[in-house]
DNA sequence: GATAGATTTCTCTCGTAGCG
DNA sequence: CGCTACGAGAGAAATCTATC
């Protein structure tokens, strides 16, 4: 005869009520039924649980110890039964989520803060990794959900949706540029420019509205972040063109935010790991980020796949 | 006699193996 | 893959035993 829940359902209810009718009324079988799952359980164990004493039940040493080690377990399964209910209502888990850095300085921990907030159970990982690491981990199942710049495909990457935001022209608070309406490439003949190394895909696009105008600009700082050179621009080193999230999260007492025209797009892609099934507090978070880019000034959702 | 537990018998359900 | 047979286990009903 092998253990089962039943049996330590009958037992633990005996244990708590004194007897077998009592015990039944809380199993809901008859008492017969409990007899028999306390004699299954005493040859389960290899002893017996209870001394039949003046027709009663009375429990053996042997059976104060089992319950005590029976009651972690009911406590352990009433744990399960819990967990069941948290993650089938989204508010248990852990989630492992990278962002390129532009976002990691401020929008990432917005929208997490929010979401934490209404999951108590949840706990988060935020990574700021450039977007090729953010593709690899991904890939390579590290990560749940990666935000990173689009156009780097991986057949290990599934995206969630896509979005484009516009560059803007960041200026030292009193600079002789700062209250106009919008910036354009002219506007910067002469300007000490602070431009951005390491990303070339993105320098390129900042540089080719003034190169196929003409226009040069006196570029002595080179960064590889776009917060770095909100810093620099905050010191009065000079004026840059950054994405919007860095942009927002830099000194406004210090750096003054125009849009820039000709538009310059970013285009950025929310994505999960093409070979794991997302969970539903991956797909929760997906839509709170979804919901934090849509209230964003200037943004574009540009494709939303569904699910 | 009332109450509580044990035993026997029966039915039902479920899982598994065998077969076409 | 679907059907059938079989066995194990759970549970109910009836009945018996022991105790107060």
């Amino acid at each position: 005869m092998q253990l089962n829940l039943r049996q330590l359902e009958a037992f633990k209810a005996v244990m708590e009520t004194g007897t077998a009718i009592h015990a039944a009324e809380i199993l809901n079988v008859s008492q017969p039924a409990v007899s028999k799952l306390i004699a299954n359980f005493e040859r389960a164990v290899g002893f017996e649980v209870f001394d039949r004493a003046h027709g009663r039940l009375a429990p053996t040493p042997e059976a104060v110890m089992l319950y005590n080690v029976v009651e972690h377990a009911f406590a352990s399964v009433a744990r399960i039964e819990q967990s069941a209910v948290d993650i089938r209502e989204r508010r248990d888990g852990r989630l492992t989520v990278g962002v390129m850095p532009a976002l990691s300085a401020g929008f990432a921990q917005r929208v997490a803060t929010a979401f934490l907030a209404r999951r108590p159970q949840v706990s988060l990982t935020l990574h700021g990794r450039s977007s090729q690491k953010i593709i690899e981990s991904l890939a390579g199942q590290q990560l749940d959900l990666g935000i990173f710049a689009a156009g780097l495909d991986h057949p290990g990457v599934s995206t969630d949706f896509q979005f484009r935001v516009a560059a803007v022209c960041i200026l030292p608070r009193g600079h002789r540029l700062a209250n106009k309406a919008h910036i354009e490439p002219a506007d910067l003949e002469g300007e000490s420019f602070i431009s951005l190394t390491m990303l070339d895909r993105i320098r390129a696009r900042v540089d080719h509205p003034f190169e196929s105008a003409g226009i040069r600009r006196s570029i002595r700082i080179d960064t590889p972040m776009a917060a770095s050179a909100c810093a620099f621009v905050a010191q009065g080193a000079g004026v840059s063109i950054v994405d919007p999230f860095s942009a927002m999260e830099a000194d406004d007492r210090k750096v003054a935010v125009r849009p820039f025209v000709p538009a310059i797009h970013f285009d950025m892609e929310v994505a999960h790991p093409s070979r794991s099934r997302r969970s539903q507090l991956v797909l929760a978070f997906a839509d709170a980020l979804r919901d934090g880019l849509r209230a964003y000034p200037g943004l574009t959702l540009v494709e939303s796949v569904p699910g």
